[in-house]
DNA sequence: TATGAATGAGAATTCATTCAT
DNA sequence: AATGAATGAATTCTCATTCAT
């Protein structure tokens, strides 16, 4: 008696999946992709090793889920934060703080995202990674093209990269301890002023 | 019969190290540390697998080795550049075109260098890669301060760390190649500019 | 209700376990019995890897029952061939000829039945596999005896083998492709007339 | 200091290389090949589980090694017997029992050695073992054709394969015990006088 | 009766590290 | 000092078997 589109399997499907992939974003973050074990991921997820493997195909598939799954909700929450903002200056403070307030909120995730950056470097970065890293640069750069006149595209391009750089810079120091600012509302302003200030001077 | 401080030996001991030094980083930086095999890094170096534990105790302590020497004749190349340069300006551009010019010429050393941040994230980095960083953000921060005057500290150490942040996402782009800017220069440019304008704007 | 000694329920008993039976002999044919899964022969059997068990308590017993099941079929068929045989002459052709016809049917069940004498060598066969052979060599040896007169009882029964042992080379030139003779009743007629000869000859 | 065109380095390797095709001999036939662990394997040899790795890349280049290294110690003999035969009877008892003796020595490798014939039948086996079989039947039909004036090509290949399908039984009864014969010579001499009989009668 | 998700023991293979030569 | 054969712990993945539904 499916309900909603869902059967009851499907229910139990999306379940262990979640349960899976929340232990698996815990351990790869604690112990980076090599060093985690199938066996800790199951233990972690209250599931027999073997279970694991009827709903991953493998551990480097399992990986990349927990890659995309975090992405996703990533993206989508910053994605859904910029479209609300009324300007540029709202939406560059969207883009600087959901990204903060994820990373503060699943800083587990952060390791793995992060360690994709060094593997795009050799080339064995998840092209999804890629996409979605490239997405987000683009919305930023249209924002700011939109709330700028007279900015070249390219200074547009550029910009949004720095915010992107300067966002990540943040997040990492957040995470590392190696800032002694702990209040996210002023990094971000930081940012933020950084960014109007660079776009906006003449 | 020590000459000039040296024995024989020393000599001998010295070139090893630099020569498995140089294998190492070589395959760290093309496999990750954990799909780096000994026995592939001793091929490298032309030695066989129990020599290099004469000189170091493990991979791991051979992993440190390697982002250390890396690390310190990265540091020194920034250093001596800044310390050549007249003017703030002249310090921004020292630091972003010296750092960008190593990792174009040494990229292989940019996945250690980029992993350790992440390694940093979980509290499990080279506390002397922690130590090289900040002073590195430090020096920023001093040429700042003493090229602006009525720049608060505080904003002085931000924008060092936004010079630092921008110049890895100049890198950062150049190595993934998802940049379309193939000229390092005009990369550089933009970001001494970006952190100019943002620093001395009022 | 039993109707005719057997119940509705014994009769859906008896097709499940032939249609189980039918695929397990397909399956372990194809890998063998260690690369057989019970997902395949379920799988094969339009059945769930559970059901399998509801009526062969593990794998090996299945296999045995597949085992058991072709080798009645091969040994009936081939005593009632020899059985309706006039004479010597007919009754050797009958039995190389059924079992020949047999495995060119049935090639599949052949690497089983062919293993089997295999793990008889190191004790671990099934009885009833002992027991079927022997029986059907004795039929052999039973039909020489009565069909030649002088013949020494020790005689006959290296005969029956050498029929045996003849008509399993056969089969298995045939099955291999190793041989170069595809007519079925060429090789029979060697094989009969090679023992009659042998048989008659003084 | 080679000596004899071997280094001590040689000895040793080859010396490993026997111990565990030894080992791996006894294993695969007392388990077959997939019921027998490397870890068995190894424990026979005396061996840890990583060294038979340095010498063999694989369970199944093992298995390979083991049937080979049997199979051409068994063709050796086998050959060299014939050779020194100076007559067709000599010939065909020569190829008999050196056969029987073999098997009765080794009674381990019969078991790989049957095996192969049985996954030479899913066209699975080693192409050597096909080759060197074929050229056993190859040189039991040019004695056969040697020793005999009149006979068929054809006649003399079947009768080849009718000695080697009838050693082969014999060899089968004396290791698993079916056979009340407890001396080689009288099995033999049945064969070679089967044969005898068969090929020359007219 | 039938199912198939869950289990966990077991197997092949790898590789950092040791140590006799 | 240099070697590389030997080790065995650790890891990924498989699959026969069980059992709640």
């Amino acid at each position: 008696m499916p309900v909603a589109g869902k059967t009851r399997k499907d229910v139990v499907t999306e379940f262990r999946e979640a349960e899976i992939l929340d232990a698996a974003r815990q351990v790869f973050a604690r112990r980076g992709f090599a060093d985690a074990s199938m066996d800790e991921i199951a233990h972690a997820a209250g599931l027999a090793k073997g279970t694991i493997y009827l709903y991953y195909p493998s551990k480097r598939e399992l990986y990349r889920a927990a890659l995309r799954a975090g992405l996703v909700e990533l993206v989508d929450a910053v994605e859904r934060a910029m479209a609300k903002a009324p300007s540029l200056a709202a939406r560059l403070e969207a883009y600087v703080t959901t990204k903060v307030a994820y990373f503060d909120e699943h800083s587990d995730f952060f390791r793995i995202y992060f360690a994709e950056f060094g593997n795009a470097v050799c080339g064995s970065s998840d092209p999804y990674f890629r996409d979605l890293s490239l997405r987000q640069v683009g919305m930023l750069e249209q924002a700011i093209r939109e709330g700028t006149k007279g900015l070249s595209q390219r200074a547009a391009h550029e910009a949004a990269y720095a915010v992107a750089d300067l966002t990540r810079g943040v997040i990492l120091r957040r995470l590392t301890g190696w800032s002694r600012e702990p209040k996210a509302e002023k990094e971000v302003a930081f940012v933020v002023d950084f960014a109007k200030k660079a776009i906006g001077c003449r």
